[in-house]
DNA sequence: GCTTGACCTGTGTGTCGCACCTGGGTCCAA
DNA sequence: TTGGACCCAGGTGCGACACACAGGTCAAGC
């Protein structure tokens, strides 16, 4: 089968194939004449595969990982076991944040119906945003301190 | 007030600084003789602006047209109520998006510890990931239609 | 045979908010 | 004078693609 044809099949676009092939996750099985890729089934439940694992929450660095294991005939289910509680305790940390953005943004809604427009002072920009702007995380967290190969 | 200086003042880095800069979220108030930038408090105060904005869930973007309405005179604040209510609604989907995630993925860890290792069959990579994989939604949404400028 | 339109190809760029790196200049104190 | 701490500009990397470009390929209809 072809690019597209591969694509419609696993329910992906083209272009997200090609990212695929371009990662090196995929790989065609072979090209036709006029040097089209020409994929076969393995190929297809490949991209399957993938596609599981990313609606599982695992990054495309993880997934590389894991087929690379089945490559080399490792079992690679001990390991997407680990990768995934290592991914749903940063994803909870994502969440807490966001939950947390998400309160103050409808706290801060809820105050500006009833305040006016305007600043109050010449320096202020906008004295809605500038007025809640009390309790702020100083900075974000640097890049995390594991380089991870 | 040199860059670094500004920076710490504000809790920033001196790169998130720079990159302020080259958005063209803030200016210089001058050069020094050897070509540092030199910053005085009203960049500060705009400085804190934008984290204040930030942290209110506002892209730079938005940060960047409030601050040209208000270099141009207009009172950015009933942009700034219309800007914060879409990005709830946005971020609301998202919020909801990797709820339903943390779900399917703490879902799958608990099923995968009582799950054998391996694959049942040849063609499968890792059996736990793929044995979750019954409903997936079938690709991801499009860039939002609105190409927004 | 020729055009049309739908497919395909590879490569490059944009998104978002920075962090990090390179390579070099500047400044102050010991 | 030398070292260390600062400064500069510009470029690249992250993550998971989407999109654009310029051109090749192919089947069908005229």
């Amino acid at each position: 089968m072809k690019l597209n044809e591969c694509a419609r099949m696993a329910g992906i676009t083209a272009d997200t194939l090609r990212h695929y092939l371009r990662l090196g996750l995929i790989e065609p099985q072979a090209r036709t004449a006029n040097g089209y890729r020409r994929f076969g089934d393995d190929a297809l439940a490949r991209v399957r595969f993938i596609r599981s694992a990313v609606g599982l929450g695992f990054k495309l660095g993880d997934v590389a990982e894991l087929l690379s294991m089945s490559e080399q005939g490792h079992l690679p289910c001990p390991r997407a076991r680990e990768l995934l509680s290592e991914r749903i305790a940063r994803h909870r940390q994502e969440l807490d944040a966001m939950a947390d953005l998400y309160m103050r943004m409808q706290r801060a809604l809820h105050e500006w119906q009833q305040m006016p427009d305007g600043a109050p002072d010449g320096t202020l920009v906008c004295g809605l945003i500038e007025g809640v702007a009390a309790d702020m995380p100083p900075d974000r967290a640097r890049r995390a301190a594991a380089p991870r190969r």
